[in-house]
DNA sequence: ATGAAAGCGCTAACAC
DNA sequence: GTGTTAGCGCTTTCAT
């Protein structure tokens, strides 16, 4: 019996090559399955492997190759349901193809979002999958392009002539979020956003009011837009309620303004559906049970996913033409957060409790 | 001027070594700070790494070390608010060591996160930090103890003759939690969880049973413990309450599980407070901003991350001595979700809605 | 069919 | 102080 000590060196492919008595050339031969070794010592290193309980060591291989199977995976932040299940969905796919994800943060940075993308150059990784803290113009794509690293983005970009991009269509969604809106009744609608993704909360907007408009001329469409952080936010709103105005619907065009909206109706004493209706840009598992559910736009997260690394893996080996924009398709939910206005016991908008 | 093309090769050390009419050898030691270089030399080698854009590859320097300045991190699963922050806040440390994290998701998979462990030992990382799908004794902490790897077990374990482990103390915020609600009057309690964690779980419900009976011996505290799936535990407590069970609080000793409650209030028109209190372990953003608050044991991430780096650290210095296994402090925020029994307009259980 | 030799990019010993 | 040499663990010619 050998028993290789717990902390003893662990096995090179020179052991196993001595073990199964060929050399180290051979073993890497049958464990890359080259075809042209005699069977016979397939097999003596087969059962050296066995024996010494061989693994190939990855980065030292990767590194005669001149090749890191690595995916990088960039994103602005690992709390929300969004990014966390999209870097398990980039982890399966890279695992999928023999790759291995290495994920990180930026943390809503863009200064630290550069220094990640540089670390990954470092590392050498093959692509990179980058969720953008801002958009596709930031300090981040720039370094990629300059360094020719080969990358897709995703969430929170449009088309851009450099990278190819992935995200949900989120104008087509805010259409339906509009016309859903309009259909029931509302003519005073608040929207809410970021504006710091620019052009993308740009759009999202500009496709929400159009479509309003379109179907009844006589919608307003308010709006409060912050620059970067979300309590600005909340401190406009509550301006904006205290100034009496009281449209009957919050489109809220990302996550944490939802939160935000609620947590104001909260303290105004509102209830969804009937003070006011709600709808978020973006689904979470607790939007569904409690009372009353949340309407949401649900973000395609796994189409992304796929489309993204399946678009990233074309160009890591090689495929060329110009850069392709996908949009995935969301789906809009509405939940119980959503009513017609002068329909609840509690319109008019007195408070209560 | 000198300009690379994107797609040209990345200088190595020796592009470096000849751009500064220097050895590698002498880069080297300058990139490294060593202070026996001659000053101009030192110069020249900065003003050649400034011209070529020169960094270093940091898996091929960490092949020549014999050391990775690698941290694995393996947690059940990206998605939640809790296991994000904690890999957030992993990487801030490590970085802060000058060590690279790579996380990834076992996907609630005993046997995946094995796999998982092997590929990490494969790279050789410096120490893993693990949170166990089920517990301290599964096949990963196994495989890590064999191959004698260092890490630290974290979240869902217990102390450990094997490894050092820091979890949330959740016995003592059962504890607390039992006296809340007993103290608000509450006498029949029901309380719910998830099986498979075995040993964590039976100590918080044990703590709060305990607890609770010691304060007022007439307590009645139902349990509801569900294998390993969430869905199981969902008719159990609807055939529960279908039963005609009125427990005037429920417990629920993890996230999804406070879900599944809420959810099932919702389907018999139950309101928090009135008709029932919640309190649940773990908490997350959405429960401050919903109608009512939910309650919930707040685990301190931050203090786990911190001394689970730090003790990894200590061993991966050399540091030796008995495992240690550190409890960090856990707060408990009693919200509107909880009440005491019989105030409510709508004590006694009538539907409503 | 196989192994010797070279080398991926880097650092550590050890001469000088 | 500095360069030469050797080698981390692996793969890949290229002779044989």
């Amino acid at each position: 019996m050998v028993h290789r000590e717990a902390h003893a060196r662990r096995p090179s492919i020179h052991d196993v090559a001595n073990s199964a008595g060929v050399s180290a050339a051979t073993v890497s031969k049958v464990l890359q399955g080259v075809a042209t070794v005699k069977p016979e010592n397939v097999q003596r290193v087969f059962d050296a492997v066995a024996l010494l309980g061989y693994r190939i060591d990855p980065l030292a291989s990767d590194l005669r190759r001149a090749k890191r199977r690595i995916i990088g995976a960039i994103v602005p932040e690992f709390e929300s349901e969004f990014f966390g299940s999209m870097i398990t969905q980039l982890e399966r796919l890279a695992e999928q193809r023999g790759y291995a994800l290495v994920a990180a943060s930026s943390r809503e940075s863009e200064a630290r979002e550069k220094e990640i993308l540089a670390r990954m150059h470092d590392w050498r990784v093959s692509g990179v999958v980058l969720a953008p803290v801002r958009n596709e113009h930031g300090p981040a794509a720039g370094f990629m392009k300059k360094n020719g690293m080969t990358g897709v983005l995703i969430d929170r970009v449009l088309a851009d002539d450099a990278f190819d991009t992935v995200s949900a269509d989120s104008v087509s969604a805010s259409a339906e979020v509009a016309r859903e809106l309009v259909e029931r009744g509302h003519r005073h609608i608040l929207v809410l956003g970021l504006g710091e993704q620019a052009a993308t909360v740009r759009a999202r907007l500009e496709s929400f009011r159009e479509r309003a408009l379109q179907l009844a001329p006589d919608t307003r469409v308010d709006v409060i837009l912050s620059e970067s952080d979300v309590e600005p936010l909340r401190s406009s709103l509550r301006d904006y309620f205290a100034k009496g105005e009281r449209p009957t619907a919050v489109y809220s065009l990302f996550l944490r303004g939802t939160l935000v909206a609620l947590s104001e109706f909260r303290r105004r004493g509102w209830h969804c559906p009937n003070d006011i209706s709600l709808v978020g840009f973006d689904d979470a598992e607790w939007m569904q049970v409690t009372w009353p559910a949340i309407a949401a736009v649900v973000q395609p997260v796994r189409q992304i996913a796929i489309q993204a690394m399946d678009v990233l893996f074309r160009r890591i080996e090689g495929g060329g033409g110009p850069p392709i924009a996908r949009l995935e398709p969301c789906k809009v939910l509405m939940r119980e957060s959503v009513g017609s206005p002068g329909n609840g016991p509690h319109s008019g908008g007195g408070k209560r409790q």
